[in-house]
DNA sequence: CGGTAGGTTCGACTTGCATCGTACCTCGTA
DNA sequence: TACGAGGTACGATGCAAGTCGAACCTACCG
């Protein structure tokens, strides 16, 4: 059962809900982001930068912890987002290092 | 460059244009089961059976094969499809086995 | 020759999704 | 207390994509 942020467990985790959420360039973009940073990396939100509005990326960044792929960390004052690579390794073997490698 | 039929040489398939072919329902349905079968399996797209029309049926195809999924191949009277199981596994090795396992 | 089987193409409809602006929430800070 | 930073929720809009029916094409068969 997904918490209240809607992440859902890896054994919950639907591959067709993964690929659509990885089929939209931006969202692509934002992984392929995170794995050329350090596994852990937090980021806000805003500090990609994407070229739509503060909801749009809002919108974007839903879909994606709802797939699964991405985490969100409450620190309070912000929230930042953290790729939940270890989980999806396991969960799909090899997805990450294809969208790493382009 | 796609030859006439529109199919793509592993080094011009993007993994965008793939993964949005995955992320429909009924063409990873299409995938799933060619991999359930021995590779090289050639099937007709009437034999799937798949609860469209005959012209919504050939676009899903079409899609696949422009991603680089499928091949076509001609056999006069009809037209049968085959995974392009070796070529997608050079080009983007461990896809097939996610879909594979679903 | 016509009929049938298997696919393709075309135009039209309809659904889904990305996008936006606005309003709102929650901290932390001045 | 008020304000700003960072995100979220909601309603509306516009475009992409799935869907369909009808017409067409090619190869085989009677």
């Amino acid at each position: 059962m997904p918490d209240d942020d809607g992440h859902p467990l890896p054994e919950e985790m639907d591959l067709r809900t993964v690929l659509h959420a990885l089929a939209d360039p931006l969202r692509l973009g934002v992984i392929a982001r995170f794995l050329r940073e350090p596994a852990g990396t937090e980021r806000t939100c805003a500090s990609f930068e994407l070229p739509v509005s503060k909801s749009t990326t809002s919108h974007h960044f839903k879909v994606m912890r709802e797939a699964g792929l991405l985490r969100m960390v409450d620190h309070g004052n912000s929230r930042t987002a953290v790729l939940r690579r270890e989980e999806l390794d396991e969960r799909f073997p090899g997805l990450l290092d294809l969208v790493a490698a382009g």
